[in-house]
DNA sequence: TGAAATGTTGGGGCG
DNA sequence: ACGCCCCAACATTTC
């Protein structure tokens, strides 16, 4: 019976740029591709509700992808090291290949199969399948690791001009299946989809996950939207952010395709600004610079990085983080941002900042409590992304936003979405305000209101806080812990 | 990847 | 013409 290479998909779901992929075609024999459900992962890992729709997704374009190719994608669920076993022994696996995943979880579990494997003679081998830079290739000069983004950055930009990137389109024909492959489960056996209700319809609407998808979302970005990024892309009604979180995050596009696709771009098309590009590349880095922070602080998603914050006085206050995850704050344009979320699995990033903020500094509720209903509404939900986004808004984190910065939401309304676009479209019941009254609308009189068709605290709510109030709160609580 | 509070400056109204 | 006040407009400091 002839041997056979596995190639172990993850975060990985791309056929192009795929290291893992490209030493298992270079064996020269039949190749078992596979994706397993890992149940293994711990409760605050497992995918969220919207992660699983875009994974059902995600999976079916690569497995047409394969399949089209002459080979197919066999799914399993359960523990790896188990799904794993079986396959190496009935398909006499020799060689298995993936590419690694940087949180603690992982890295054990991964170090333990690569040591069991080698032990019984089998070749691994494992790839960077997902960074531009791996933590350990960067460290500051007394050895220990960064902890604030700029000198991170500024020291990583250099060594990332310099690195030769795996660049490799997918091949047209994959190697056959070994003659006795069987398929486990089909995707549809993951039960990813929602049911009873369906509540993705604005998804479906919104996203088409997958390889080819990514790339076109990376080509309308590079030859539209990246022009006046610097500005444009803190305006929510605008569609100048690049929208590749989420194919980032399930790895339907290599972060250097994009990385060296933009260089290219940049240098054929003079008009495009440095400092566009710039802006859009440091955002690149604050990928990374989560990811660097995660492996690192493998608590990173659980526990304060600042100890100080250890006895911040969180409040318990369950009715408040209800309206904040309806979008019922009062606040229109945190409203708009938590009601984007919920229909499309996305929100825009400026929005992502106000709303956070609101969470963890008007309604001194736990980044923890907002980290966990992103971790399960959002599509690109990250651990590393997630987890040091929200530490860097409570001010918990490395490099964090100081804990006395606190956004005003009606001035960032005012400012970011100035003609109220952006809360027309996802706070209907707002629409008839004009531009001056609909940042504010307990501001307006109350015949204006009536004309408009709005009714505090029956249509629409009054805020739950003030925001006066909220911000000396903050600041008093802020005092606490500083001393 | 703030916003509020406080300080400074300078033009204009006015006695 | 002058001093005084007011208050934008901008700058700086503080949270």
């Amino acid at each position: 019976m002839p041997t056979t290479s596995l190639v172990w998909f993850r975060q990985d779901l791309r056929l192009n740029d795929h290291p893992a992929l490209q030493a298992a075609l270079a064996d020269n024999q039949p190749v078992i591709f596979i994706y397993i459900h890992d149940t293994t992962i711990p409760t605050h890992q497992t995918w969220g509700g919207a992660s699983r729709w875009w994974l059902h997704h995600s999976l079916s374009q690569l497995a047409a992808d394969i399949k089209s190719r002459g080979n197919e994608l066999l799914i399993a669920s359960g523990d790896p090291r188990d799904i794993l076993q079986q396959a190496i022994t009935r398909y006499q696996v020799n060689k298995i290949y993936w590419h690694r995943c940087y949180d603690v979880h992982r890295i054990a579990s991964d170090m333990q199969l690569k040591k069991q494997f080698q032990q019984s003679g089998y070749y691994v081998e494992s790839f960077n399948g997902s960074l531009l830079i791996e933590p350990w290739e960067i460290k500051t000069k007394s050895g220990d690791p960064y902890q604030v983004f700029t000198p991170f950055w500024r020291n990583a930009l250099p060594i990332i001009k310099n690195i030769k990137y795996f660049m490799q389109k997918a091949p047209t024909r994959l190697p056959p299946l070994p003659d006795n492959f069987k398929s486990l489960l089909s995707i549809d056996d993951l039960s990813f989809l929602p049911k009873n209700p369906y509540w993705a319809s604005g998804f479906d609407h919104r996203w088409q996950p997958g390889e080819k998808q990514a790339w076109q979302q990376l080509n309308l970005f590079l030859e539209e939207n990246i022009f006046e990024y610097k500005i444009k892309r803190d305006y929510p009604a605008l569609s100048h952010t690049s929208q590749l979180s989420p194919y980032l995050h399930w790895g339907e596009i290599a972060p250097w395709r994009v990385w060296l696709r933009c260089e290219e771009v940049s240098a054929l098309t003079p008009s495009l600004s440095i400092n566009d590009r710039m802006h859009f590349q440091n955002e690149l880095g604050w990928r990374e610079f989560s990811h660097y922070l995660l492996y690192y602080h493998p608590q990173l998603p659980e526990k304060n990085f600042r100890s100080a914050f250890d006895s911040f006085p969180w409040k318990d206050d369950a009715a408040a983080l209800q309206c904040w995850q309806e979008g019922k704050t009062g606040y229109p344009l945190v409203d708009a941002g938590m009601r984007q979320l919920w229909h499309i699995g996305w929100m825009h990033n400026r929005v992502r900042m106000v709303v956070a903020s609101f969470l963890v500094k008007h309604l001194l509720l736990d980044w923890r409590l907002g980290a966990s209903w992103f971790w399960d509404t959002l599509v690109d939900a990250d651990i590393a992304n997630n987890s040091a986004s929200w530490q860097w808004v409570a001010g918990s984190g490395a490099d964090a936003a100081p804990y006395f910065r606190i956004f005003n939401p009606v001035l960032q309304s005012e400012k970011f979405d100035p003609d109220g676009a952006y809360i027309k479209h996802w706070v209907p019941e707002l629409a008839c305000l004009n531009a001056k009254q609909i940042h504010a609308p307990w501001r307006v009189d109350n015949e204006l209101l009536k004309e408009a068709g709005v009714q505090l605290n029956k249509n629409y709510p009054s805020p739950i806080v003030n925001h006066e109030t909220a911000r000396h709160q903050a600041l008093e609580a802020y005092k606490r812990i500083a001393k």
